[in-house]
DNA sequence: AAAAAAC
């Protein structure tokens, strides 16, 4: 692969220009239109960033002929849930609604129980959101009666979920949350709790036993749901779940990313939905500053990876590769050269992966190479970088760039008003011009960084890391971490 | 040509 010739550019060239070219941060001054924040003369955004938020709320028949819902809260109060939940939110230290919380929340919680799907950025509060809605739903004195479902797409995910309902729900009486995952439901009493949170194929499986009573349950969430509904096989099985629950059940669709074609699906699994949507222009976060490394060729991909060793670990860190197999090689390689990073993906046993990913929220480990299946939805304040040692691509033969899997995988740093770092490795014309295409989809540009110009790389970084360090003074992360 | 998700 070490094909000179095909590459786009030496690593001393200035940066590329051209329209489909990942430009270099030409200084976009970051202008909120109060004057408050200075210029910025290289495109790094530092500090804690209130995200830019556009949203557009439309309402379902229903609830657009009714005067009677608040489109907007500015405090959780306003809600009127129970004490017991506010509660759960002030220890936490959620003291505000983010934009997608003040929005979605009056509409999903109002009766009688309307539909919804709702974007919204990365690390913006979906997960608390919903959380919320299904806490309200929930009859605590039938504590072992199903009463809401949670789907998503990673044992991982569904963990994460788990443990913010509990931590929300922490003063509620009687709240029994199960994640239904492989090897997590008995197999003698079935689910005995309120609260579900699983992936597909164990809910299904174990409505088929019968070891889950769905008759009651109140609300279905399906989390990364663009990605839920569109798998194969995933598709299916959400398709054949909802064909098992109540026909009156609430359902509440949730994803940073809803790609056109999947919102048609989206809009028959959920009928009649209140809907808040994003044009993609304005789904990237402002704290995650966006860069680029060109490589010469592939294998200097591995060299320029273990020169940003030092970098990584001065917070953590997130390496997305596209397979299994290089997961395990990148990261016997890094060993044998002393670094300590760790590696997780779907080969591994379940318990293995819960220690690896509960080992890098801990800190205990702060280098983490992963596949997709950490792509979307976690959640670990800590992470100040993120890697795409592979630029993603779709689909069969890795013909077409995956604009939605990249931004989700950035997303895992930057959340909830942080700064960060993403640096995606390009190496030939290919990654170079899925990388380009990325950009252009979101009307965004990328700082060029060259791997033989090594202080400027560590300069940039730094810069944002360093500031990264700092103590949001709002919106810890869902976890209360 | 991948990853994920069930037994």
């Amino acid at each position: 692969m070490a094909d000179l010739a095909s590459r786009i550019s030496k690593p001393s060239d200035a940066p590329a220009d051209g329209p489909s070219a990942p430009a270099a941060a030409a200084a976009p001054a970051q202008d909120n239109g109060n004057g408050a924040e200075e210029p910025v003369d290289d495109g790094i955004q530092r500090g804690l960033i209130e995200p830019a938020y556009d949203v557009e709320v439309k309402l379902a028949d229903l609830q657009a002929d009714t005067e009677s819902p608040l489109y907007s809260v500015q405090s959780f109060e306003e809600l009127g849930l129970p004490k017991s939940i506010n509660d759960g939110l002030l220890a936490m230290n959620f003291k505000k609604p983010s934009k997608i919380q003040e929005r979605a929340l009056p509409l999903m919680i109002s009766n009688p129980p309307t539909n919804m799907i709702a974007q919204s950025q990365s690390g913006t509060g979906k997960t608390a959101a919903f959380v919320l809605t299904v806490l309200s739903r929930i009859d605590f004195s039938k504590p072992t009666q199903p009463q809401a479902l949670l789907l998503a797409p990673s044992r991982e995910l569904a963990r994460q979920i788990q443990g913010v309902i509990q931590t929300v729900g922490q003063f509620c009486e009687n709240l029994i949350v199960e994640a239904a995952i492989p090897g997590s439901i008995s197999r003698e009493t079935g689910v005995k709790s309120s609260v579900v949170v699983g992936t597909p194929g164990t809910v299904m499986d174990l409505i088929r036993r019968r070891q889950f009573d769905v008759s009651q349950l109140k609300v279905l969430v399906i989390d990364e749901a663009d990605n839920m509904l569109d798998q194969q096989g995933m598709g299916d099985q959400c398709i054949r779940v909802k064909g098992m629950l109540p026909k009156t059940i609430q359902i509440l669709l949730f994803s940073a990313t809803f790609p056109d074609k999947v919102m048609n699906y989206a809009r028959k699994y959920a009928p009649n939905s209140n809907e808040i949507k994003l044009r993609h222009q304005e789904l990237t976060v402002k704290g995650i500053s966006q860069m680029y490394m060109d490589c010469p060729d592939e294998s200097k991909k591995y060299d320029t990876l273990c020169k940003l060793y030092g970098l990584m670990t001065i917070g953590s860190s997130v390496i997305f590769v596209k397979t299994r197999d290089s997961a395990n090689e990148i990261q016997r390689r890094m060993e044998a050269d002393g670094h300590k990073v760790s590696a997780l993906h779907g080969a591994h046993e379940g318990q293995n992966r819960d220690a690896l990913l509960d080992d890098f929220r801990s800190g205990r480990s702060k280098v983490l190479i992963t596949t997709n299946v950490l792509a979307r939805g976690i959640d670990v304040s800590s992470v100040s970088m993120v890697i795409n040692y592979d630029i993603p691509m779709k689909g069969y033969g890795d013909k077409e760039p995956d604009a939605e899997t990249y931004l989700h995988r950035i997303g895992r740093t930057g959340r909830f008003g942080r700064v960060g770092v993403s640096i995606s490795f390009v190496y030939d014309r290919k990654s170079f011009e899925a990388l380009s295409q990325i950009a252009e989809f979101y009307g965004i540009d990328l700082i060029q960084l060259a791997p033989d110009d090594w202080d400027r790389t560590e300069k940039k970084v730094q810069e944002v890391i360093k500031s990264s360090r700092a103590k949001p003074d709002y919106a810890p992360n869902a976890l209360g971490n």
